[in-house]
DNA sequence: ACTATATCGGACCAAATCGGTCCTGTAAAT
DNA sequence: ATTTACAGGACCGATTTGGTCCGATATAGT
């Protein structure tokens, strides 16, 4: 269906409503799991779950005992959709051989790995041109269709069949 | 794991065999069923069952009896990556909301639409610039590289963990 | 020191999706 | 009439996903 998961959705929405919430010195403001989950109205354990993960991986840092919580380790302009997306879910890898060498059985007759890393290059560098902070400016839902990088030009639609 | 199914992975891999042997004038040559799975090493069911909705959809002609198969119906420079995406499993919508309202229970209370929809829309126009004909021509791995429309310049990486 | 608050690291399970097979029917060529 | 090949869909095992729960550990406040 080609979607992220609902853990990496998840993931994102918490990530923006922390890098929202920061105050304008840029400093990182504590949360803990049962105030996001009730923020963004999911089960406490769901929320605890991908706030672990994120922690683990380096992009929030956690504060264990009472009043801990979680904050972010990263400044938000410089933290792309393109990372959020590998640390919650794996490295963007469209298929099997886009990625790394090795892991697809046809890799040798298949004449494919180049087309398909061109596919997913292209892919990653348009998660990497947007950042966290450009997410929370795209809560406004004009500014979404303004801070859009590319001009489409559409391009022929299909013969219908 | 952020991937297109395999189906979708194989879909384009027998678009690809097709538009590469099409004939220097355009015309669309008919290979069957039996031919391509032998060529691309996949089982005759499997590609059997691709190509089959890749004629529903409208993107292959399908030539039915003796001597039948299948032929592009598109000029391969006007197919895109993303149309093939599309019709072999369905829309670009890289989460519930990201395509169609209506459809994310948390709709009302999230303010995350747009920027989902931020992010949709840079990865659905990236694939849009990929037609099938840049795809054969990447099959020569200097070219894959070459050819790629965006120049990375590499964001931060993370802090580590 | 004790207690309440939070995170940590997994195990665990039901449900949905995916990858792949198979079968019956129909259209066209010889 | 026979053979070739597509059409459409049922079907099934295996994997993945989404979500829950638990025991352990660290910190703050009293």
């Amino acid at each position: 269906m080609f979607r992220l998961s609902k853990i990496t959705d998840y993931g994102i929405v918490l990530l923006s409503h922390m890098a929202g919430s920061d105050d304008r010195a840029g400093d990182h403001v504590i949360h803990n799991a049962r105030e996001l989950a009730d923020h963004v109205d999911l089960p406490l354990p769901v929320v605890s779950k991908i706030l672990k993960s994120l922690a683990r991986e380096g992009v929030l840092e956690s504060h264990r005992g009472a009043r801990g919580g979680y904050s972010l380790k990263t400044n938000a302009e410089r933290l792309t959709v393109a990372q959020m997306i590998t640390v919650l879910e794996g490295p963007v890898a469209m298929t099997e051989c886009a990625d790394s060498a090795g892991q697809c059985l046809h890799e040798e007759s298949c004449a494919m790995r180049s087309p398909w890393q061109l596919i997913n290059h292209v892919v990653k560098n348009a998660l990497e041109e947007i950042s966290l902070a450009d997410l929370i400016r795209a809560t406004d839902p004009l500014a979404a269709i303004l801070s859009s990088p590319i001009q489409p030009d559409q391009p022929a639609r299909l013969g219908d069949g």
